[in-house]
RNA sequence: GCGCGCUUAGCUCAAUGGCUAGAGCAUCUCGUUUACACCGAGAGGGUUGGGGGUUCGAGUCCCUCAGCGCGCACCA
């Protein structure tokens, strides 16, 4: 029989542990020979970098839930990948190729550029699942995918063509967010907004053969050499008079018209506007609807067209203040505000967005044989997909109503071409280049997560796989809220829309792990936690328990060391409970079934019916999907009710049986969340012939709960407690035995124990003794030390007080008909119960006063 | 502007409308023992952000105010 040692050695057992999993085959779900079934796909970090905070509590959770699942018979699939990540892994290697060999994308050519960045990928691919391992997720590795596998983006480019024929995607010119510094149209998701501060320029636009003038409020004046119209709100009385006159526009000394449109917002500015078609979203929509001339004036690399005159060529910036002083020497500058704005920026590099027409591929998402919108939005309606924390759905609903045509094509090198070839005026759709000569393909690439948001069944292999047939759609889909559009709004999207199935029946939102103070992560405030340092010096089980402590779906959670360690704390307890277990009787072993025949004493009925309760409770919670509840629930058992009582009463009175079955029960119940320590002792406990992973998940046996048992030990420990508190407060050594005295059956010996006290039963000394007793007078004892009467007679005092005003307040609540009748029974009775309860203790307390006052 | 979330012990968080509002960390006191000092025992610490309401009963539901955080839209 293997021995525990006297440490337990998580950074040596870890890895063996893990490939003890692996070498064992149940990761992957073939090999457990059941019909039920339960599937995750797990969401595909960017195969770019390193596995951070965020991607561990994600797998923590999802790996408790799939051992869970395991545990409870169901063949498990948790299927891994990686995501190829487009522009966020096209701006990290064109950074690394610059910083380590000084060279540009474009110096490498498209190709060479391409396949370096798929070897990168690939190479921190390897890293990263080794990362993945050490949190101990239960993945079958051997279904592992990448975004860019032939099978999987086969299928995801047929998505493509399917849409093309059917209407969904077009290619047109729209008004799209540019970001200069990586040379892509972004998606409107893609661009974040911050506010700053910048100015509002008043500039007067003349009335052409007048001596009147518009004054017209911009920010962005560089914008006013591509103005092909002032708009004006037609309820506007300032303006009526000017409505169909004409505008010289200064610098240009081009002639535009003055249009009326109920869009333009009175309040702001003068309420005059000027229009640029090609430069801002909402002149955008004015000029289709006012057969305005759309002028570029800015190019893609943010500099002056040759439509911009003189100023041609200059980068936006220089062009604004260039402009300002020839308009302020023109007397055509009225003035200048502070204002603060929003301005638009690149999601990756954080560079300004500039809104520019530009043609690109769309998803029309109210398409008229197929809305993606309206199905997505019924799918959610529904009310056939759980989501966790409930209160996103309202978001994603919102959300999905506001949705405008998707921008989906990229002018970035990394990542799947568009399957769209050109000859001449012909174009052809379709996953194969046409034959003959002289055809072109689109140079376009996709928008990463048109792939990643048809995740679920590209991975399954789609639409005949016997993976697809078994576990789709699958069961849970867990995810950072922070990807609540980009990710989960468009599997529902595209999953809906190809397989005509919700692709999953939870979808759990986990928060964003933040610091101490509340402050995001971040490598600039240098406050970064690496979840590998942390497993390296705690443990992957204390990192997990603490990325799941004081977590709600969807609601941020703080991590520091310190919270680590109470955990690496707790890891070290179960260690010792299991060595204390195994040390107690050469004849330890863990117990599966027990009968209430092995139940001797008191304290073996109290913990087994604890036992069963917590049990049903922690079953309970992880089904709610409260992981951080029912790991609370479990400590508290393990630590308190087995560890501080149970244990200590087992060392007098030893019954290995209970031993036995409450350590088997605690190592089952807390492997989900700690698989690496529990396996490790059920394995040394079983001889390593058994495997914990695969270990029937305990089921709660009403037979065991024993109420009765319970409350008398609670008894008991209300005794120890009182005895303990006395010690205590009156400074009375550890190491001094107390003299007490008892003329009823009490648990002698464990009250000895645990209290230090030596109880005589016979023979009553004839001194003072201060007297102690609880409900129903099951324990009973009188303490022979000299006490503070004064002061115990206050002590009784506040607790009489006390006792009495619960007593009136169960009373009243009884007196009460509509209580009586209105509240549950069960709610009725306890009141019931606790009335009786407290004025028995009140009982007890007057008599022990009175008797205390005659000392 | 619209929407969402949060506010409970010094800190991080719990508490199906119903038991004296609880844990962990931190603090203070003590420490003899067949696992464990990464431990054990005990203690202190609360007007549940403010105000109002519904209810037999409110930390919990409603209204309102304040503070913090987030999302969306607008931003000439």
């Amino acid at each position: 029989m293997k021995e525990i040692s006297k440490q337990y050695d998580f950074k040596a057992k870890e890895p063996k542990i893990y490939a003890k999993w692996e070498k064992s085959g149940f990761f992957n779900p073939d090999n457990i020979k059941t019909e039920k079934r339960y599937s995750n796909i797990l969401p595909p970090p960017n195969a770019n970098g390193e596995l951070h905070l965020g991607h561990a509590s994600g797998y923590a959770v999802m790996d408790i839930f799939g051992r869970f699942e395991r545990m409870n018979g169901k063949k498990v699939l948790l299927l891994p990948g990686k995501d190829h990540g487009g522009i966020q892994t096209q701006v990290v290697f064109e950074r690394k190729i610059k910083e380590e060999r000084g060279v540009t994308r474009h110096e490498l050519g498209r190709e060479r550029f391409y396949k370096e960045c798929y070897e990168f990928s690939n190479g921190s691919s390897k890293y990263m699942r080794s990362q993945e391992k050490r949190i101990g997720i239960s993945a079958d590795w051997s279904r592992e995918k990448f975004t860019l596998d032939p099978d999987v983006s086969r299928i995801a480019l047929e998505t493509f063509v399917k849409m093309h024929r059917e209407e969904l995607v077009y290619k047109g010119n729209r008004i799209i967010n540019w970001c200069p510094r990586c040379g892509t149209a972004l998606s409107d998701i893609e661009v974040i907004h911050k506010e700053r501060e910048g100015k509002l320029y008043y500039i007067k636009y003349p009335i052409k053969d007048s001596k009147e003038f518009i004054i017209v409020a911009t920010t962005r004046p560089e914008t006013m050499l591509g103005d092909t119209a002032v708009a004006v709100n037609p309820k506007d009385k300032r303006y009526l008079s000017f409505i169909g006159q004409t505008i010289v526009l200064p610098l240009q000394e081009k002639e535009i018209p003055v249009i009326a449109d109920r869009r333009i917002d009175m309040e702001f500015g003068t309420g005059a506007v000027k229009v640029t078609p090609a430069h801002d979203p909402l002149d955008w929509q004015i000029g289709k609807d006012h057969k305005l001339e759309e002028v570029q004036v800015i190019d893609e690399k943010a500099q002056i067209t040759a439509n911009g005159g003189k100023y041609e060529g200059l980068d936006v910036l220089e062009a604004r203040s260039k402009i300002l002083l020839d308009l302020d020497e023109l007397g055509l500058l009225e003035k200048e505000e502070v204002l603060v704005n929003n301005v638009s920026a690149c999601e990756r590099c954080k560079t300004t967005i500039e809104p520019l027409i530009s043609k690109q591929w769309f998803i029309n998402v109210d398409a008229k044989k197929y809305s993606i919108k309206k199905k997505t939005l019924e799918a959610i309606k529904s009310g056939k997909l759980n989501i966790y924390p409930a209160s996103l759905k309202k978001v994603m609903i919102q959300w999905l109503g506001n949705l405008q045509d998707w921008c989906i094509s990229r002018q970035i090198w990394w990542g799947p071409q568009f399957p769209v070839w050109y000859k001449g005026e012909e174009i052809y759709v379709g996953l194969e280049a046409p034959k003959g000569e002289g055809w072109v393909q689109d140079e376009n690439t996709f928008d990463a997560w048109f792939f990643s948001g048809q995740w679920p069944y590209t991975t399954l292999g789609y639409p005949d796989s016997k993976d697809y047939d078994e576990f789709y759609p699958t069961d849970m889909m867990i995810m950072g809220k922070d990807i609540l559009f980009f990710w989960s709004a468009r599997m529902l999207m595209l999953s809906l829309y190809r397989t005509g199935k919700i692709p999953f029946k939870n979808l759990y939102f986990t928060g964003l792990v933040r610091d101490k103070d509340g402050h995001k992560f971040s490598k600039s405030r240098g406050n970064g936690i690496d979840p590998l340092d942390m497993i390296d010096k705690f443990g992957a089980d204390a990192l997990r328990l603490s990325l799941v402590m004081d977590i709600a779906p969807g609601q941020d959670t703080r991590l520091y060391e310190e919270k680590i360690e109470s955990f690496r704390n707790f890891i070290t307890k179960l260690w010792n409970i299991s060595k204390y277990c195994k040390q107690s009787d050469e004849k330890f072993v863990l117990v599966e079934k027990i009968s209430k025949k092995d139940l001797k004493s008191l304290s073996d009925k109290w913990i087994i019916s604890e036992l069963e309760g917590v049990t049903k409770k922690v079953t309970d919670l992880i089904k709610e999907k409260n992981i951080s509840l029912a790991q609370d629930a479990l400590r508290r058992f393990t630590w308190d009710s087995f560890a501080d009582w149970y244990i200590e009463i087992n060392k007098l009175e030893k019954n290995t049986k209970v031993l036995g079955y409450v350590l088997d029960k605690i190592l089952k119940l807390w492997h989900p969340f700690t698989p690496f320590i529990t396996e490790e002792i059920y394995g040394i406990l079983n001889n390593d012939e058994k495997l914990l992973m695969v270990a029937k998940w305990p089921k709660s046996e009403n037979k065991f709960i024993d109420k009765e048992a319970e409350n008398n030990f609670a008894d008991l420990r209300e005794l120890v407690g009182k005895i303990r508190n006395i010690r205590s407060s009156y400074h009375i050594d550890q190491a001094e035995q107390i003299e007490a005295f008892a003329d009823r059956r009490i648990e002698k010996d464990i009250i000895e124990r645990l209290a230090r006290v030596r109880i005589e039963t016979e023979g009553r000394p004839k001194i003072k003794m201060l007297q102690l007793s609880t409900r129903k007078r099951n324990f009973e004892l009188n303490i022979a030390k000299l006490i503070d009467v004064a002061k115990e007679i206050a002590f009784m005092d506040k607790e009489i007080k006390i006792l009495e005003g619960l007593i009136k307040k169960n009373e009243s609540m009884l007196k009460n008909k509509r209580f009586v009748s209105g509240a549950p029974e069960e709610v009725v009775a306890a009141a019931k119960a606790r009335l009786e309860e407290y004025e028995e203790k009140l009982k007890i307390q007057k008599e022990l006063e009175k008797n205390l006052r005659r000392l």
